[in-house]
RNA sequence: GGUUCCGUAGCUCAGCUGGAUAGAGCAACAGCCUUCUAAGCUGUGGGUCGCGCGUUCGAAUCGCGCCGGAAUCACCA
């Protein structure tokens, strides 16, 4: 049980008892104490002064001394302008921290028995990741693992775009213009040769127009099958799978199963016959088959073109109807950038008046686009910024500022790397998740990402500060227990109070699919700790309960803290 | 025009299930390394929370209306 809602369960026994009125625990308005006022949590009596009939402060001085009266665990109170401030004893905190320093699975909720599907990254295989994917790829995996914490089963899954008109113009270029280039040949990795195949085709096509029409014969060819085409259509989405997977390790993204669309696209059009029996879809004269949503203020939706071929959303309307019948799933969340909103809100509707119950639970997780300064990226212009430079570029950024700091001597090159990597994919991922997911968020290629301040890297070092003590005290033999004469000091109740909030964090974060709330809280945490380490010796502090207490409590800290940023996929050094 | 989202310090962002005097970081300025890692800590300056009205004991937070910005409304995906 949090602190809050032991205190507010309290409270509602002490309102019984005075006033003979029931009031249900969620109701009853419990915060954490502002730092100007004395108290650990505070109780808003406002709301209660229907029932007592009194006045503000009359209230809070009797629901006060009852809770002081009655429970060992509040040892005092002061009431202020109809703000009830309550402080939690001593031992109450000491035990708080006991029971988190001991619980290896602190932090991780209960089982809620349901199973979601999380679909993320879904590029296309005609060009590289940019920093726009690794926005949607940081997000859908730490929302995962957020989901995890929070006790769900999950299962990521993402969809490759891997066919179309977009595939066969790479495809076309690549056979006119680039003389049997490889991977192998040029040194290129496969999803940029592929991707400079595609800028290729813009160019030719600026040349001359027509050879849009050699791009839909192929893309004609590819439909009925032709084997020369499909083989080199094989051999190019090779190259890039290999290229993405290259980057997908680097950023640590892995997915439990990959649809391909050239074995989806197809599905639906049974959905489709199903809503025309139902009466839900009508068929025009030419064929084509629409939905009309005018009367819940949305326009008719194409479903079937009038040569019988689906479109994009009919395949989304039958793979959410197999997903949801194959995996029996409680709820079905898309990572998809905010451009396709009116999609995510057409496909919801038309799956519900099809009669699925389920179309309810699917969630469209919409987040804002990655901007430049000077505004959206632009293949055309090469103004996109590329995945794997950027994390080439963090990489010697992170090498950069630890050579400097001199710190890093005695570490082998092989400890090093692993060092600089992990620095600089902290920097960059926390940079990207501490922002609430539906705001779009800005770039500028020319600052580099800080490591100073709200940032990954101040948490990394953090870590690695807490490590050092306990590496250090472990050689002197100093041991991490709570003794039961220790007494906390305020700013030490503070973290206490902190490490004992994460679960709620946790379930407040999954809740409301953000993983800025978790990124947050770990920087809250850190700083919180930064300030405490600054004026408070640890290894040399001559009480030894004092001494003991306090590695049990950075300990902890540092726990937490590997927690949490295990949920942002940010890995904490044990030195810096 | 319809739908959805955004607007908080010079910049990047927290705070938004209503609560006390709206918080961080960056940038600027001034301090702190013979003491557990200075990627740190302390201090100073910086705000009509886009605007107005309403609900309420109480509004950055909720409702309505404006203003400004973004996305989208294809027989593209």
């Amino acid at each position: 049980m949090s602190a809050e809602t032991f205190i507010a369960a309290k409270a509602s026994e002490a309102i019984k008892a005075l006033y003979g009125a029931d009031t249900a625990v969620p109701q009853l308005q419990v915060q954490p104490t502002r730092k100007e006022f004395e108290g650990d949590y505070t109780l808003v009596v406002f709301p209660l002064l229907r029932l007592t009939r009194q006045s503000p402060d009359a209230t809070g001085e009797a629901i006060g001394g009852w809770l002081v009266e009655n429970c060992p665990e509040i040892s005092s109170f002061n009431s202020v302008k109809g703000f009830l401030n309550l402080s939690l004893s001593n031992e109450y905190w000491k035990e708080a921290l006991e029971q988190a320093a001991g619980d290896p699975s602190f932090g991780q909720l209960p089982p809620t028995g349901k199973r979601i599907m999380v679909e993320f990254s879904s590029p296309n295989t005609n060009k590289p990741l940019h920093l726009g994917h690794v926005r949607n790829n940081l997000l859908g995996s730490s929302v995962s693992e957020l989901l995890k914490a929070a006790g769900n089963e999950v299962i990521k899954v993402t969809l490759v775009n891997d066919r179309g008109v977009h595939i066969c113009k790479s495809m076309y270029a690549w056979q006119q213009r680039f003389n049997g280039a490889t991977p192998e040949s040029t040194g290129e990795k496969g999803d940029h040769l592929v991707g400079d195949c595609y800028v290729e085709f813009a160019r030719m096509e600026k040349e001359d127009p027509s050879v849009m029409d050699k791009v839909h014969e192929m893309l004609v060819k590819w439909e009925k099958g032709d084997p020369e085409v499909r083989s080199l259509w094989k051999m190019m989405n090779g190259w890039v799978f290999d290229g993405f997977e290259q980057t997908y390790k680097a950023l640590g993204i892995t997915f439990d199963k990959t649809y391909y669309e050239h074995d989806t696209y197809l599905l639906g059009k049974e959905l489709v016959q199903k809503g025309l029996d139902m009466g839900v879809f009508v068929k025009d004269p030419d064929g084509s088959v629409w939905c009309d949503l005018t009367a819940d203020g949305l326009d008719r939706k194409l479903l079937l073109r009038s040569d019988g071929t689906s479109v994009y959303i009919t395949q989304d309307l039958g793979t959410a109807e197999k997903r949801f019948s194959e995996y029996s799933l409680d709820s079905h969340i898309y990572v998809v950038g905010d451009e396709q909103n009116y999609h995510f809100q057409v496909l919801k509707l038309i799956l519900s008046k099809l009669g699925f119950k389920w179309a309810d639970s699917i969630y469209h997780l919409s987040y804002g686009m990655v901007e430049l300064p000077e505004g959206k990226m632009k293949s055309r212009e090469g103004t996109v910024v590329d995945a794997d430079d950027l994390i080439e570029k963090m990489y010697q950024e992170a090498r950069a500022t630890s050579e400097e700091s001199g710190k890093l001597d005695n570490m082998s090159e092989a400890d090093k790397d692993r060092l600089y990597s992990m620095i600089g994919l902290g920097a960059l991922k926390y940079f990207i998740l501490k922002v609430d997911p539906k705001k779009k968020m800005l770039f500028n290629p020319k600052e580099s990402i800080d490591f100073n301040g709200n940032t990954g890297p101040f948490i990394q070092y953090t870590h690695a500060r807490i490590m050092s003590i306990l590496r250090k005290a472990a050689e002197l033999g100093y041991a991490a227990e709570v003794s039961p004469e220790v007494r906390l000091s305020p700013k030490e109740t503070r973290l206490v109070k902190l490490i004992c909030s994460y679960p709620d964090k946790v379930s407040e974060a999954a809740d409301s699919l953000s993983p800025a709330l978790v990124a947050n809280y770990c920087y809250e945490l850190a700083k919180e700790f930064n300030q405490y380490y600054h004026d408070t010796s640890i290894l040399h502090e001559p009480d030894a309960t004092l001494r003991s207490m306090r590695l049990e409590l950075i300990s902890t800290i540092a726990s937490v803290l590997r927690k949490g940023m295990n949920i942002l996929g940010i890995e904490l050094p044990d030195r810096m």
